[in-house]
DNA sequence: AAGACAGCGCATATTG
DNA sequence: CAATATGCGA
DNA sequence: GTCTT
């Protein structure tokens, strides 16, 4: 193997990484203290770390990084000089974040119930076991599958999930486009969950328009063009069901739908979302729930360059004087986005 | 020094 | 009952 | 907590 670009791997380790780890860990602690804005703070300065080419070494380097501020070079300073992080430390040793952080492994256990749990007396996974009125649908379905839940999918089971799927979708109607989108569309050898973009040329967004309302006869006139979205999802669903495919449902909406399946009874059971997207929003969607959020931000800001405003819904040319957005662009395919905005296409692999 | 840091669908709680 | 607010997730 | 204004 090529792998020794300096030294050898053993004597060196990756110091970057250890370093964004612990800072994904103090980013976790403020979430889970309800300060959003700080986790995501650690977040970026964890990416930028990362992304850093080269071993960082001291504290004035670390802040050049982009996102790494004072307190966060400091901090690098420290583990760098001692082999650990103050705070961290303080954190990994304080029982009750301890507890919260082990509440919060359960999905829709967020920072607010789990410190509401924590003064009912609830210590732990265990105790919720026991505890299960104090819970609602969502938190006792991600009770019950916390384990799995946990479990990246390999990349071959993805494509088993995506083969039925898509399988299932056509049998129904042809006329169906699904996409699975997020790390599995860039090419990553594992994912999270299971992300599926579903539409059809009989919901179009017009017929789904909130803002400014439309005349009754307007109404009238799409409804006949248009099936109800709440059909065109549940049909779906309900397939999904039937064959044993999907087996629980953490919410369920006209648009969005966000459960459980699994392959067989030998597989673990794994976290899904289905979301019906209007026709003529299918690409902004797919190129926005395609991510990477890195590759997202930075082709919002060159779309506001070009005088354009991008979102998983439209593009949209701004107005020059004002700034009020016009119409959305018609959009055919991702790759016409980048079109508009003179970039060159990058296909989803080449978005990590 | 002080505000922004995205906005939204769904479930559930709260208010009218 | 309906409208609004909050928590949560991605 | 960091960046921007």
């Amino acid at each position: 193997m090529a792998s020794e670009t300096k030294k050898s791997k053993s004597d060196n380790k990756d110091t970057n990484k250890e370093i964004a780890n612990m800072l994904n860990e103090l980013a976790e602690y403020e979430k889970n203290n309800k300060q959003r804005h700080k986790y995501n703070a650690y977040r970026k300065a964890a990416q930028s770390v990362l992304a850093s080419s080269n071993q960082i070494k001291s504290a004035s380097e670390a802040k050049k990084l982009n996102g790494v501020g004072q307190k966060i070079a400091e901090k690098i300073g420290q583990y760098l000089e001692t082999g650990k992080m103050e705070k961290l430390e303080k954190i990994k040793t304080n029982f009750n974040a301890n507890v919260i952080k082990e509440l919060t492994r359960v999905t829709g256990i967020g920072p607010t119930h789990a410190h509401k749990l924590f003064d009912e007396g609830i210590r732990s996974i265990e105790d919720l076991k026991q505890n299960q009125d104090k819970l609602n649908h969502h938190q006792k379905i991600g009770l019950k599958y916390v384990d799995d839940f946990e479990k990246r999918i390999p990349r071959e089971e993805m494509i088993r999930l995506k083969d039925l799927i898509v399988q299932q979708v056509e049998a129904l109607d042809k006329d169906y486009l699904a996409s699975v989108c997020g790390s599995f569309r860039r090419g990553l050898e594992s994912s999270g969950d299971i992300d599926i973009l579903l539409t059809h040329p009989n919901f179009v967004s017009s017929s789904h328009v909130k803002e400014n309302k439309k005349s009754v006869l307007e109404s009238i006139k799409e409804k006949s063009l248009n099936t109800d979205p709440k059909d065109l999802l549940k049909k779906v669903i309900d397939k999904l069901i039937k064959i044993d495919f999907i087996t629980d449902t953490l919410a369920y909406g006209d648009t969005k739908f966000m459960g459980v399946c699994s392959l067989d009874k030998k597989a673990a059971f794994r976290r899904i979302d289905i979301r019906l997207i209007p026709n003529d929003q299918f690409y902004c969607g797919v190129l926005y729930f395609t991510g990477s959020d890195t590759f997202n931000r930075n082709m919002r800001k060159i779309a506001l360059e070009k005088g354009y405003t991008l979102n998983e819904y439209s593009l949209r040319k701004i107005n020059a004087s004002g700034r009020i957005p016009g119409k959305a662009e018609i959009v055919n395919s991702e790759k016409e986005i980048f079109d508009f905005l003179g970039m060159k296409y990058l296909k989803p692999e080449e978005r990590n």
